[in-house]
DNA sequence: TTGACGCCCATGATTTCCCATGATATCTAA
DNA sequence: TTAGATATCATGGGAAATCATGGGCGTCAA
């Protein structure tokens, strides 16, 4: 298993800890990756979360293209705002303010996988946003229907 | 491979010393990498920092030509321009004059993470900076999320 | 002799490490 | 199959280490 699957709820202690879903470390293991990185999702109130090769796939591409404005834009963007987490003994992780301030996480956070990568949601936004995500499939239905038999 | 990434705020002292992040110093060890290599950055008023072997694929790299005026300009202007710093038992470096005074840093610097290389910053001019990068990637953001897709 | 620099020690705040606990899941043996 | 033993997991909290920062002291060169 090398993808990040299922959704966990798990809780912020007072020191801002939190544990990594055992499912999740064992898939960042087994990438050979030391820990994960964590960034601001783009285009919600997430986190957006991957292993270190995903984050290395950015820089290798970009390697001597320096001087191009708008690939290095998003590069720093992300990188600027990413953090490197790594886990406890007990499998826990430190979020930190900026990343919790990001996502309105305060006590409970939920763990999405996402295949590759995975997000870290306050709950009640996750609900939210899975119910409009839930309404926009419907009305797309014809659509999905399409897409799902072409991927088989 | 080891990235540079999040942005730490740290202090100069009387002085002139300012303590390189302890995440950066521990990616620059793990490059096997002695000390950080700075110099003024062409695009902006800001520092640009990196690990030795960075500087070294920029002179081996073979899509530049050894002899064209492009490679001619990066030695002129990095190299000629560039510092290697070493810290001390603590952690900490002394920003040369110049490099603090194309940077117009005082008293506060920022590290900026960029993944193989990083960025100092005046406080105030970095937020400036990102504020326009952000405007830019969300105009951008078709380009973006495509971007995304690809790489998952 | 004065200032720049390297080296050393001190300190408060934060972060990490380590041990403990209860709940749940998995294994094992009758 | 079932009951007891064992392992794993999420969570809590205290001790120890790390980090950023401040400052002293000797060396060296202008």
């Amino acid at each position: 298993m090398a993808l990040f699957v299922s959704t966990f709820f798990n809780k912020i202690d007072i020191k801002g800890r939190v544990s990594v879903p055992a499912s999740f470390r064992t898939t960042v293991t087994m990438q050979m990756s030391q820990g994960i990185f964590i960034y601001p999702s783009f285009t919600a109130n997430a986190i957006d979360g991957c292993c270190g090769d995903f984050l290395e796939q950015l820089v290798t591409s970009t390697t001597l293209d320096f001087f191009s404005s708008e690939q290095d834009d998003i590069n720093t963007l992300i990188f600027s705002s990413a953090h490197h987490l790594t886990w406890d003994s007990e499998g826990r992780v430190v979020l930190p303010k900026e990343i919790r301030e990001h996502a309105n996480i305060t006590e409970q956070v939920a763990f999405v996988g996402k295949g590759r990568t995975f997000q870290i949601w306050e709950p009640i936004a996750l609900k939210i946003h899975t119910e409009k995500a839930r309404n926009r499939a419907l009305q797309n239905r014809p659509k999905i229907t399409l897409h799902a038999t072409e991927n088989k």
